[in-house]
DNA sequence: TGTACATCAGTGAACGCGCGTTCACTGATGTAC
DNA sequence: TGTACATCAGTGAACGCGCGTTCACTGATGTAC
């Protein structure tokens, strides 16, 4: 069947869209196209129609990730004096820890994107910078090294997700996002 | 073929190891029983003699893996006032970046290890309630809340490392390095 | 002390299954006349 | 305006492959007599 003018590109999105979720949710190495194509409504035998390789969706879809959850993000934390502040509360609150699907890729990856390709892991660091970058700007203006601080900070919030996302005790993940946040509080100025 | 007393225990501790720096190395999905049957200098055949599953093999792995980076980071950092330090210098080292295999579980696995069973979360679980312990006990005794602190410290370095694998910049990949290491002394109150 | 047998850790072929990937085909719609 | 044809996004069967798992078998050694 022939299809509207821009059908095509529309189906691309929604298999990235529905790739980024299965990877977070699943892990890259655990999600499979067809699941993928099934989420996105379609047979997998379509899929090469539109990606030359699983790697080029892990591509795409890490980068759709980032750009969705950064915006999700901002919708909870407008932007402003406490921006930070905000992004940090969201990014180890309860709600974030128990939706992987539509959360932080890096958190969700980070172990596994490191085994992927150069171009993916190429993408990944410009999106990091970018995030650094948007981190370091938020700060207090007296923040010594507010680049150093904006990685330090960011690794914290991304460590401290994984460790309550991997805990079986509710009691001792609740307490994991508890300490995160007030220490990321700390190293942002904002105690 | 008969065996010597102790020789199947023998075994099954190599393919423990095997299978730690196996899935450290390439993650618990990517890694195959073949592969690291192989790796023990076993045929896969003889995998189920000794375990009920893949699962298993996760669970004592994972814990084995855990153990022997903490006895081996141990050997770089001596009990003693300055442990702590020690630790967190090794730990954002950049020969602990490049050898996954042999190095913390948590930072190598924590994604993965949310997906896995219970008895294997338990077992880390567990694992982690000690490595919160040991820091807090190595903190300041004027520190503010040292079991939080702990957390916050190891949240940090875990986070920390993983950023440091997955960016493909090396000079970004030392400066988290960097940026981790005098974040997390301060949070330990050695600046 | 010497021989026959039982043991059982390890072997390697085979199981069904799902993976990533390929490809001949379908069929509704846009285009040409 | 009506008809014939070309297009091409999507289908579904099939490819080889490696996965986790099972199982009949091997054969050096400990044990029984």
């Amino acid at each position: 069947m022939r299809f509207a003018k821009g059908h095509k590109t529309e189906t691309r999105a929604r298999i990235v869209d529905a790739a980024s979720k299965r990877f977070r949710r699943d892990g890259v190495a655990a999600a499979g196209i067809a699941g993928v194509m099934e989420d996105a409504g379609l047979t997998h035998g379509g899929f090469y129609a539109h990606f030359a390789s699983k790697e080029e969706l892990v591509r795409e879809a890490t980068v759709a990730a980032l750009d969705a959850t950064q915006a999700r993000l901002d919708r909870f934390a407008p932007e402003g004096a406490d921006w930070l502040e905000s992004r940090i509360k969201n990014y180890l609150s309860p709600r974030h820890r128990d939706t992987p699907e539509t959360g932080c890729a890096i958190a969700a990856l980070a172990a596994e994107l490191g085994r992927h390709s150069e171009a993916t892991r190429a993408a990944v660091t410009a999106k990091l910078q970018e995030t650094f970058a948007r981190y370091a700007a938020h700060l207090p203006e007296d923040a010594p090294a507010p680049s150093h601080q904006a990685i330090a900070i960011f690794s914290l919030i991304v460590g401290a997700l994984q460790l309550a996302r991997a805990v079986s005790d509710p009691g001792l993940s609740a307490q994991i996002l508890q300490s995160g946040t007030s220490a990321a509080l700390r190293l942002a100025g904002r105690e």
